[in-house]
DNA sequence: GGACCGGACTGGTACGGTCCAGTCGTTGCT
DNA sequence: AGCAACGACTGGACCGTACCAGTCCGGTCC
């Protein structure tokens, strides 16, 4: 085995630390074993404590690992695609003779922050699903999607298959049939941390949405996705016989 | 004004210092100005210096700031929202208190290209009016425009003022109340050109609409617009009631 | 057998410190 | 006038310490 000492440069410790668990994340199987605590891993790889912590959240923010407050740290469970939710996607992709996946990168209860917590109409610390997933389609990464979905509504949602159509699910299961939402859609750049976990060239415009789902009365989901903007686009249909505060630009 | 002391308590200092910092970046005007920093910060908050940096560093994370090393930590500019909605750019920015300005580019009589010409339902040979305008609101420019409207329909229309609602024009003048559209949405990379006649920093993606709009059976528009892509955002409403192919991811 | 408690582990919060590296304005010299 | 150096600012990296709060297991007592 590689000698676990971080090495004096030009590369901060907090990276080189991050890689390398970044790697262990990546071994078949890991899913749900702890890396190590903070204070092993001090031990370890001989630095302090706040720079594992560092190198652990990047990785946190990445969706590979998670925390549980007295327990440890993990590696997130990673699953293999299945068939995809939401007419319009799967349609759109199914249209252009393509066959669209889903991969899970993370779900968790969390307490969200504070402006999903309001769109989801939660209580102050109420915590709700959090779930992270890549759109595949023709062998390429098309959407990174992270979602948050009301507990109280939605209890055990973590046992379900996250893969399918969540819309299905709800209904099927939780008897919550979404009927209604409200869209956001902008464009901006690609991070670093997309760009890696998306597979995209640098530089390739993302095309972003966030979106509140209800059923009825009730918000059951509060999405952000970021799309490839060199390989998707969204086409709609307008008139005047919408509501006025539903008409398109 | 409020004391800047932090409170004990249940809640984080860390949590009560970035909600301080999230409601300063919401003030008009502020943004690319500088919020103080870090030390000035925990001088004036009583907190460490690494607690000002995770209060910081969410908020960076978050989009709503952004650092330079050696330099600052600066609010980072607000998108323009605009509600999906059949109205001009014109309509659109003064329902959100921006004095809209359109800056005419060309206006002139062309046959357009065979798409252009297909969408707008014109015969061959037939030409259109072919109009490129720059959209400015709140000092930036916010979208380079390209539009072909059909000259059978529209005679005469140079001789009009186009830095006006061109929809409160067609009503008027022509006849024509549009009442319909077809819309296409996308993220794409500003090239040279774009670049510098929209004075964009290099790198920004911009959001890219295709639409035709309808006036009952005529189609009396066609344009490609690009939107920056950081400073504009399309919100939309959508449900059940829409046929499936409507409904976007 | 079950409940409770304490200890040992875990992550979370907060503090203080030092030094490095980038930016920019001022000053002095040519 | 231009350029280089320096100082004063900025954020970045890394260290150490202390304590809080959550989890879990083993031991003890009833």
């Amino acid at each position: 085995m590689a000698s676990d000492a971080l090495s004096d440069g030009p590369i901060p410790k907090h990276v080189q630390l991050r890689e390398i668990l970044r790697e262990a994340t990546r071994i078949e199987g890991r899913a749900h074993t702890p890396i190590g605590s903070e204070r092993e891993l001090m031990v370890r790889y001989d630095v302090s404590r706040a720079t594992v912590r560092e190198a652990i959240g990047q990785l946190v923010n990445e969706g590979l690992l998670y925390r549980v407050h007295g327990k440890g740290t993990f590696v997130a469970a990673e699953r293999v695609e299945s068939q995809l939710h939401l007419a319009s996607f799967t349609d759109d992709m199914r249209r252009r003779g393509l066959e669209p996946k889903t991969r899970v990168l993370d779900v968790s209860l969390d307490r969200p922050p504070a402006r999903e917590s309001a769109m989801l109409g939660l209580a102050n610390g109420d915590r709700a699903w959090r779930l992270e997933r890549l759109r595949i389609a023709a062998g390429d990464v098309m959407a990174l999607e992270l979602g948050w979905y009301p507990e109280p509504l939605l209890p055990g949602l973590d046992a379900h298959d996250l893969t399918e159509s969540l819309y299905t699910l709800f209904s099927e299961v939780y008897g919550l049939g979404v009927d209604s939402a409200q869209q956001t859609v902008w464009a901006e750049s690609a991070d670093d941390r997309r760009i890696k976990l998306m597979g995209l060239p640098v530089g390739i415009p993302l095309l972003a949405f966030r979106r509140t789902s209800s059923a009825g009365h009730h918000a059951v989901e509060h999405t952000l996705s970021w799309y490839r903007g060199d390989r998707y686009q969204v086409n709609m249909s307008l008139d005047r016989r919408m509501s006025p505060d539903q008409l398109p630009t």
